[in-house]
This record gives structure tokens, C-alpha cells and sequence, in this order.
DNA sequence: AGAAATCATTTGTCAGACATTTAAATGTAT
DNA sequence: ATACATTTAAATGTCTGACAAATGATTTCT
């Protein structure tokens, strides 16, 4: 039944996939103990460095924890979302800078997924998510702020309006999208100019939650976007031209 | 720097950070071959099973890929949009069971997620997704469909909704958010008279793509999410009403 | 009874060995 | 000289056995 794909893989990989289909189909419930590895020797007909090798591949996704020492042992873990925040951030941050993608088409999808959040945000933001997107707004105009302060800032004024749409379910498949981009948003140089610009629209996106206004706070989410992939392009032009000249 | 955190983790657990630190920092470049393992076991004073373990649990997370061999080794993988999305839905998948999202909360998400596609699927769709969601739609209103075919479908014809916005970021976000579902809507009994409504409700929005209609796609999708947690209410209902009784 | 010491279990790590795979080098025959 | 077969070397995959370290349970001593 399974021996054609297995056979391809490793045995650690054949067996940490059984162990994660048994985690998946809820055959293991969480804080549930594994075998020992022995016992999980035994049973796979494999030595234990397999089973090693196969209980690290699940450790590495957070689906067990390990711990020593006696009644020590594997555990299912419970996947919270503050871990599985971490690696959907860093995937999604690879899968932007190995597959090139474009600025332009990074920005369209995460302002298309924060528009998303605008509606609820509107109708459930309470004064603590307002205040934390004013501080980061204070935050942006101070002077001497450095562009990479100034997105770091960004993104923390973007997870504070995620966040306001009180589902947890969105803010998490929403965090790759806000973090991945941060490299790609490091490479720009804001000019003061810019900056006045994106945090005239910053304000205006927290003046239209504030006022439950759902309809405002989309258009302001939209001349975000528009703005920022305008400065994408100018980063790119001027890349292109100096590659040119050289 | 580094040894308070580090001192809490497994050496294996170290010596993937490092590793993974390095891919993600680009100091390793796509294709790029990792020293042998009994080289790294030298790099890093340990033992070749730690460094296999270490490797194991990058090659969990599709950062890496091993190859036999003559000149074979451990390379630097390019993260695949395939094997992100499997990713991305095993740990959606994980998380919704996990902490007992309820059905409402995740629906919500979804929707609130596709309709972020709605517009750019509007303006960019093509007539294979189109055609696509036509199919999906067909398959549906066949007799004798299955539950679970039912859902496979309607995954299936969202799925072309997501990808006729012909943005892969967006594309790879969403896979997690709408495959995760599945198995709460496999929960959920369709009666012919659901799936009658369903199939309007994917015929309004097939339409609205179609003519390039934005504002309908997006109502149609509203009003699809409303119906759909309208189901999974009467389902909770009925099971509380079942629980009771017993 | 309470504290200290011991024990048993389990994961973490190491050393060394052999099996298997694979590409490259070598040799051979046409 | 080219094409094919053979050998070789390097690398991962796997196994065995052992010891270290952590930790909860048990026993012992006060």
C-alpha cells in the first residue's frame, strides 16, 4: 500500500511520517507520551539512531518535545501559535528570496491579505490595538529613525492592525506575509519625503478603525500599497540604471 | 552572544540553527553542497550522529536535501512552493484541531482571506480558471456525490478562485487557510438543499469573475461565508441538543 | 516524618564499523 | 579514438554498543 513511496525515503523519514499521519489523524493526542526510542526501535525493526533521526524531523516541526531523565520521553506537542508564527515567518521569508520574487508581487499579496483583516478590524479593534498602531506612528516621526527602525516599526504597525481583527486563525496565516517582507522593504531608503507620505496613510488607516469605518480603512490600505510598490519601482529603476552606467 | 540560549538546547538543535542562520542570512546560496557530515562533525566538535540529527531536522523543514554518493552530500534546497504549501497545511491543519478553533472562527478567516482574492481574480482570471471552477461546480450538483467528495469539490473550486488571482504568494498563503478546513467541513452534513445553495452561491461568483465583476465576486463570497457558518451553527446545535439527551 | 542517598529509566552523545549508492577514474575491446 | 565495462573512492544510510546526564521514584538514614 505505502511501499512505493516509501521506498524512495529514508527509513527515519518513512517513520517520522507514520508517527506524524498517527498525530494527524489523531491517533496520538497531545501531551500523549511515544514509546521510548527502544521501544520505538523495536517496533519499526530499526536501530535506535533512526529513530532518532526520525523523532528530530518531528521536533523540528514542533509536533513532539522531547525531555529527559525518567518518565522523560517524546510528547505530542501542542502547536501554539506563537511557534508556529516563527516557522511560517521563516519559510515564508525563504520562499520570497530563493524563488526571486518580485517586490511588486510580495506587496500585492500581503496588502490583498491585510485588506482582508480591514473589515473586522473595523468592527472589533479595541483602544489597546489603537493605541499600539498610534505609538508606532509617534514612533515613525522621530527623526534620526533608521530605515531599518523605520520598517521594523512597519511591521509591528501592520501585526497591531492584524491583530485587531481578533482572529487568531488570520493573524497567524497573515504573519509570514507582514514579516517575510521586511527584507525585501529593508532595501529601500526612505527619504523624509516618504516617510511623511506613508505615515499620513498610517494615520489615516487608524483615524478610519478608530471610526469603525471599514470602506476608509480599505482605501487607505489601498494608497499604501499603491505607494509602497511605487517606491519598489523606483529602487528598481535606479538599481537598473547604475547597472547600465557600470 | 549566544550561550544562554543555546545552553537550554540539544547540540543538534544548535548546530540546525546555525545552519539554518546561514541559509536564511544567504552566507548559503541555493544548490550550494554543506561540507560532508563528518567535516561539520570536525567544524563543530561533535559527533557525526549530531550533525546527522541536526541535518535531519533541517531536511524536515525542506531547507536542505541530502543526496548518496560520489559527490553527493547535503545541499541547500530551493524552497519549492509545492513543498510549502504541504507544510503550510499540516500546520494548519494541526493548529485548528490543536486549540479547538472553533468552526466559525476558521471559516471566518478563510473567507476573510479570499476575498482579499476576489478583485485581483476579477481582473486577472483567465478562462482555464474559469473553466476550472465551472468543472467544480458541475461535480457538485452530480447525484450521489459523497460528503467528503462534496468538500474535496468545493476545496478544489476555491482553490481555482485563489489561483486565478495569479499571485503565488498569495497562492501559498492561502493554500493553508483553505485546505485546513477540509476536515471541519467534512464535520458538516450537506442536504440537498445546502448543496443546492452552495452551487448558486459558486455559480454567482464563477459569474462575477467572469464578467470581471469585483464588488459581486465579493458579495458572493460574503454570502457564501454567512451560509457556511449558518451550517456549521446547526451542526453545534444539533450536537449539544444530541449531548443533552444522552 | 522528613531529608538524604540511591536507583532505574530515558534522552543525549560518542566511537567505530559496515552497507549502499553514485559519480568519476580506469581499463578494455572494437 | 570511441564506446562500454570495471574498479575505485567518497558520501550518506544504518547498526551496535557504550557512557553521560537528567530526573522522577524508591529506599535508607536520621
Amino acid at each position: 500500500m505505502k511501499t512505493e513511496l516509501d521506498a524512495a525515503r529514508d527509513l527515519s523519514a518513512q517513520i517520522a511520517g507514520a508517527i506524524r499521519d498517527a498525530i494527524v489523524a489523531g491517533q496520538l493526542i497531545v501531551d500523549e507520551r511515544l514509546p521510548s526510542e527502544s521501544e520505538l526501535a523495536d517496533k519499526f525493526g530499526v536501530s535506535r539512531p533512526t529513530v532518532r533521526e526520525a523523532l528530530k524531523r518531528l521536533a523540528a516541526q514542533s509536533l513532539i518535545r522531547t525531555q529527559r531523565g525518567a518518565s522523560g520521553g517524546a510528547f505530542v506537542n501542542r502547536l501554539r501559535y506563537e511557534e508556529a508564527y516563527g516557522q511560517q515567518i521563516t519559510t515564508s521569508t525563504l520562499l520570497l528570496s530563493m524563488n526571486a520574487v518580485s517586490f511588486e508581487t510580495a506587496c500585492e499579496a500581503r496588502y490583498a491579505l491585510e485588506r482582508a483583516c480591514a473589515p473586522l478590524a473595523a468592527q472589533r479593534r479595541s483602544a489597546d490595538h489603537l493605541a499600539a498602531m498610534r505609538a508606532e506612528i509617534h514612533r515613525q516621526g522621530q527623526p534620526g529613525l533608521s530605515d531599518e527602525s523605520f520598517c521594523a516599526s512597519d511591521v509591528a504597525f501592520h501585526r497591531a492592525l492584524v491583530d485587531a481583527a481578533e482572529n487568531p486563525v488570520l493573524s497567524y496565516h497573515l504573519a509570514g506575509a507582514v514579516e517575510a517582507m521586511q527584507p525585501l522593504m529593508n532595501m529601500i531608503t526612505f527619504t523624509a519625503r516618504d516617510r511623511t507620505e506613508i505615515i499620513a496613510r498610517h494615520g489615516a488607516l487608524a483615524d478610519a478603525l478608530e471610526a469603525r469605518d471599514a470602506a476608509a480603512a480599505e482605501a487607505a490600505l489601498q494608497a499604501l500599497c499603491a505607494y509602497t510598490i511605487r517606491l519598489g519601482r523606483d529602487v528598481a529603476a535606479k538599481r537598473t540604471r547604475r547597472t547600465q552606467e557600470a
